[in-house]
DNA sequence: TTGAAAGCGCTAACAT
DNA sequence: ATGTTAGCGCTTTCAA
């Protein structure tokens, strides 16, 4: 068994002085209440020595705040994400804040459970990607009146969100192929059950038909030689173009055309939805739409921020645009 | 300001009950101290009709454990440590664990703070892969008594490690080309300084030597022009091999090469240490060094449990095995 | 200039 | 079968 934690009351009787002097002092209020110096310092030393640390829950029981964030992703394992929660932590951190973080792998029973969790720890607000159903999550956080900001996946209408437009900017992805192209292929990953990867099918299909290229949807299989196949299929079709809807459904679309022999980009043009570090060293490198990662976890961090200051009412939509980052596949 | 949580007295009041009847129903003892069913009931109802949620800093303070992990990482935004984090964050949440998770992004200073930040929380342990001069680190964690468990890169040796043997496992890479190769280069990131990558280094150096082939080590700049420079000169020499260190520098040696025109693997042969998920996808598929990180993510987890159950003595080091992985680069 | 004491929300030993 | 109460470690008001 691990020894007790020292407590205030351990300095105090060590120090020969009350639990209250040496709150005071530990907390830089020790002037503020006339303390002599030698005693401060003493107190100081005997907390070093006895490797005193506060204990936090016993502080926050009493202040009714914990200055500390949930933050809830959808996926760790997703680079995207992994950005986020990177910047979220950073910019949270600079204005006071705590940062617990919890991952829920997209599945709807954990995002329940962990956010009770994070509720649980009275946490001051939290931030989240959701699970594409928010039906069950959206009473939980009524019920509980921590301020919430979404990012990347919006809630309700009356919830703030920040992210970016997913029609609008995979419709004008559609606008960056530098020669006209006769037949685009929108791929998208096997399950596309998520309102992001949905909205980037409207916008491309919205842009083919803009711009009156003949079109069609295709769902990549997850089988190398099945997708092999449909890219073949497509290929004979004459598509001479490839929208590929997020990075990993590229990674499996660029082998399949590679054992095509298919020459990007020479006869075939690509881009790619959302960046990723392998693009720029890849044969081609990969042209890709990059979201604005870092502005969307900043914007959500002082959204949260000032929710947290004034009362201010939610229910405000931040959209920002991504960046076509011209690269040589298209 | 929002309005107070509810807390068990304001259900114990609602019902008209005691405090302590509350909360024994609600943490399902109320059978056990026989509490009668329409009551529980009726707790039960009230609970959720106020939206109770328990306040676990009152819990725990009262119980003196938390039930909790706190994850120290370098870098959530290496796919290494993303992938470790899931696998810990799951393992630990089986065994009824919750976990803190917490990133440094490689800083020392921010280490300890955010490791301080932990141990406030009361965490009953820890599991960490530290920065490189774990010097600071040490005593920090001496003074308290929280079992602690190093993943990934080792701490002192009385300490729990659970990761690979980055020489040895380096060592074996080099016996992976499938014919005798002439000339080989290991090709590092711009910063070694870094245990893991410095015993990687050793451990193909060793097997250079053994295997009795010319050799060198070069330290891939990160700005392309250089590199492709540097990587001319190399095949300028006769070399017919290269192993990258890990992924990033595999990615950039990639292009490198890709622009001088070699051939792989006809003429050139090329392995990384650590897998990458555009691995399988790249042209050709590139062979790699897998670790085994949900592996090192199980591991750490029970032992860190073992110790949190049992007070066992640490110290134990846990060295697990890579797989490597045959694709077409080499 | 400092100490005493109340109380944050909860659990569990002890009463009844 | 249920209520009373002490106390976890801390902050803060009031008293001295």
């Amino acid at each position: 068994m691990r020894e007790k934690r020292t407590s205030l009351d351990d300095i105090a009787k060590a120090v020969g002085v009350s639990k209250a002097t040496v709150s005071f002092v530990l907390n830089d209020k020790g002037d503020e209440f006339n303390i002599s110096k030698k005693k401060q310092e003493l107190i100081r030393e005997k907390a070093k020595e006895l490797a005193y640390v506060p204990n936090f829950f016993a502080k926050s029981l009493r202040q009714g705040q914990t200055k500390t964030i949930g933050v809830v992703l959808a996926d760790i394992t997703n680079p995207f994400y992994a950005e986020l929660c990177k910047t979220v932590q950073e910019e949270l951190y600079k204005r006071g804040y705590s940062t617990l973080i919890v991952n829920t792998h997209d599945d709807q029973q954990l995002e329940k459970i962990l956010m009770k969790e994070l509720i649980q720890r009275s946490i001051d607000g939290m931030i989240i990607s959701p699970c594409n159903d928010i039906s069950e999550l959206i009473p939980i956080l009524n019920d509980t009146h921590i301020p919430v900001v979404f990012a990347d996946r919006p809630g309700d209408d009356h919830a703030d969100f920040v992210g970016i437009n997913n029609e609008n900017e995979a419709f004008k992805l559609l606008q960056n192929f530098t020669t006209k192209v006769k037949r685009v292929v929108v791929v998208c990953p096997s399950v596309t059950a998520v309102s992001t990867i949905e909205k980037r099918i409207e916008g491309t299909l919205r842009a083919c038909k803009q711009l009156d290229v003949e079109h069609s949807v295709l769902k990549l299989s997850d089988l190398a030689s099945k997708a092999d196949e449909q890219v073949r299929e497509e290929l004979k079709k004459g598509t001479d173009a490839f929208v590929a809807l997020n990075n990993m459904v590229a990674f499996k679309l660029l082998a399949a055309l590679n054992h095509a022999k298919a020459k990007i980009p020479k006869d075939i043009k690509l881009v790619s939805f959302d960046d990723h570090e392998a693009y720029p060293y890849m044969d081609p490198p990969i042209s890709a739409l990059r979201q604005p990662i870092y502005h969307i976890g900043l914007e959500s961090v002082e959204r949260l921020v000032d929710r947290l200051k004034e009362t201010k009412v939610p229910g405000k939509h931040l959209l920002l645009s991504c960046e076509f980052i011209e690269r040589e596949s298209h």
